[in-house]
RNA sequence: GGUCCUGUGGCCGAGUGGUUAGGCAGCGGUCUGCAAAACCGUCUACAGCGGUUCGAAUCCGCUCGGGACCUCCA
């Protein structure tokens, strides 16, 4: 079961065994955010979707170096007129400086991904401070022939490219159809033909982001950063880069091509893409303006929202859905995910108050539930598969805890095993529960509960139910069960 | 227009050429002082039309619908 792991390669369009380069190692680069906005929940998708990756190679026990980079450099505004970058815009507008945004959003970033309960990178490489890594792999570019210079910018040429490669290796373009469709644009007579990329930028007088390079006071162009710090942090040859599905081209195929070209084979073996989330069939994004931020999503602030939804509902529900499918936002959706996340560690709870008996009861394999957990992580990080598998864990665990059924030592401990291993280490998910006074609130509670019985005792409901509903009140649920009651919180 | 993806029951979402995905919601039970939870049982499916096949929701073709990308947007 160690080594069964098949991975979905955009490059082959196949599940392939992954197999690593140089094992235990593995290295894996996914394309980071771009700090000029505050996260939204597209960017929870990613995020989560490596993560879990991430957790599940560790847990197979590779030695995994993870880099995501923060891009803080470099990406032009889409619909600017002056062509400045998105960040030095932002800067203008707040009369600050452009790495104080930069700060900012990394800031709000690392917050929201914390309280999703994602893991940091092992690296996390900025665009800015990998200027002259950039530089020189543009000047390799350049001695290999496939670049140009135009007017203090440099371009890749990817009509040459093609002659030679494949520039649709990844997207499956063909290069011609990209020729006859690309638009008009300004700027654009730089270049010897439109589908060419920049490798640098030549800044305009206005433009406040700019370094010195042999061509031009500039700044380097959008897909140079992940080329160079990939190689700069995980060599020339790594196993996985990771990104969203928007990314594949001509993000992701200009990498592609510039990587071959500076050190002359390809870069990566196996290209993992997640897909968007959707809202309303729409992809939801920055740049469609239908973005809901992550604070919105905690606060419940927005037109959209029926409620708040806590950081471990939003992991759950983007974990119900396999991350090369789209996931539909709603209202609907999200209440019954957080309804099932609930469901899922509630019998966590249980689990731990179960005792075991001498014997398992007919019918309960725990094993085989075992091998089925790790059987749907290891096609393609099928997690909707290993909750539906968790769901039976927890179908157990009720119907033991309801003394329906028995387990003895070693199953018991198999089953807690798989609990927390695939609850916790692989898919992440924390009890939000409590808080920081756990302690406190379960003696409480435990006294609270020990006086209600003997209220209780003396056959007097109307102060027993009094207690319950006041608890209730305080998201304090008492549920009565036959071994006594027992408290949960929402 | 080009490249690619996609269309599953009330909602979200897996999956396989012939056998129950799972969650949420609904319905009927059990349990309970009541309630909640839990357990047991149960109803709504595979866009449409053809084809391949002993058999397809699963393979192929067409039609219709949805989406992503095709821009120095990420």
């Amino acid at each position: 079961m160690e080594n069964q792991l098949h991975i979905y390669n955009t490059l082959s369009r196949k599940k392939e065994q992954f197999i690593p380069l140089d094992p235990p190692h593995v290295g894996i680069y996914v394309c980071g955010p771009t700090v000029y906005g505050d996260p939204h929940l597209g960017h929870a998708r990613p995020g989560i979707t490596f993560d879990l990756v991430f957790r599940y190679l560790r847990h197979l026990g590779f030695k995994v170096r993870y880099v995501r980079n923060i891009t803080d450099v470099g990406h032009l505004e889409n619909d600017a007129d002056e062509g400045d970058d998105k960040i030095a815009k932002r800067a203008r507008a707040e009369e600050i400086e452009p790495m104080e945004v930069v700060q900012y959003y990394s800031d709000r970033y690392h917050e929201f991904m914390d309280r999703l309960n994602i893991l940091k990178p092992s690296i996390e490489p900025r665009a800015s401070g990998h200027i002259i890594e950039q530089i020189e792999m543009i000047k390799k570019i350049l001695d290999q022939g496939m670049a140009y210079i135009s007017e203090g910018s440099v371009y890749f040429d990817v009509v040459k490219y093609n002659d030679t490669h494949n520039y649709g290796v990844l997207s499956g373009r063909i290069l011609e159809d990209l020729i006859s469709n690309t638009r008009e644009l300004d700027g654009q007579q730089e270049k010897h033909n439109p589908a060419d990329f920049a490798l640098w930028k030549k800044a305009s007088p206005e433009h406040i982001m700019r370094w010195p390079s042999p061509w031009s006071d500039g700044f380097p162009g959008w897909h140079m950063e992940c080329s160079a710090m990939s190689i700069k942090y995980l060599g020339e040859n790594f196993d996985i880069h990771g990104g969203g599905m928007d990314l594949l081209f001509p993000h992701h195929e200009s990498e592609i091509a510039q990587s071959r070209v500076a050190t002359g084979h390809d870069p990566v073996r196996c290209w993992m893409h997640n897909n968007m989330i959707t809202l309303n069939g729409q992809k939801m994004g920055k740049s469609l303006g239908n973005a809901i931020g992550l604070e919105q999503f905690f606060s419940g602030d927005h037109p959209l929202l029926e409620k708040a939804y806590s950081p471990m509902t939003i992991r759950f529900f983007i974990l119900q859905a396999q991350y090369r499918g789209t996931l539909d936002f709603s209202n609907e959706a999200l209440q019954a995910a957080e309804k099932g996340l609930k469901r899922l560690m509630e019998a966590g709870k249980q689990l731990s108050r179960l005792s075991a008996s001498p014997t398992t009861s007919e019918g309960i394999d725990i094993k085989k539930l075992q091998s089925d957990c790790f059987e749907a992580m290891n096609d393609d990080f099928n997690s909707p598969m290993l909750i539906a598998n968790l769901f039976e864990v927890v179908r157990i665990v009720n119907v033991v805890s309801d003394a329906n059924a028995q387990l003895n030592a070693e199953d018991l401990a198999l089953l807690t095993e798989i609990y927390k291993t695939f609850v916790f280490d692989i898919l992440g998910l924390m009890d939000e529960i409590g808080g920081s006074n756990t302690e406190m609130i379960d003696g409480l509670m435990h006294l609270i509960l020990e006086l209600r019985k003997q209220v209780r005792a003396n056959k007097d409901y109307a102060s027993s139910d009094k207690i319950r509903d006041e608890l209730l009140k305080l998201k304090i649920q008492v549920k009565d069960g036959k071994e006594g009651a027992s408290w949960t919180m929402d």
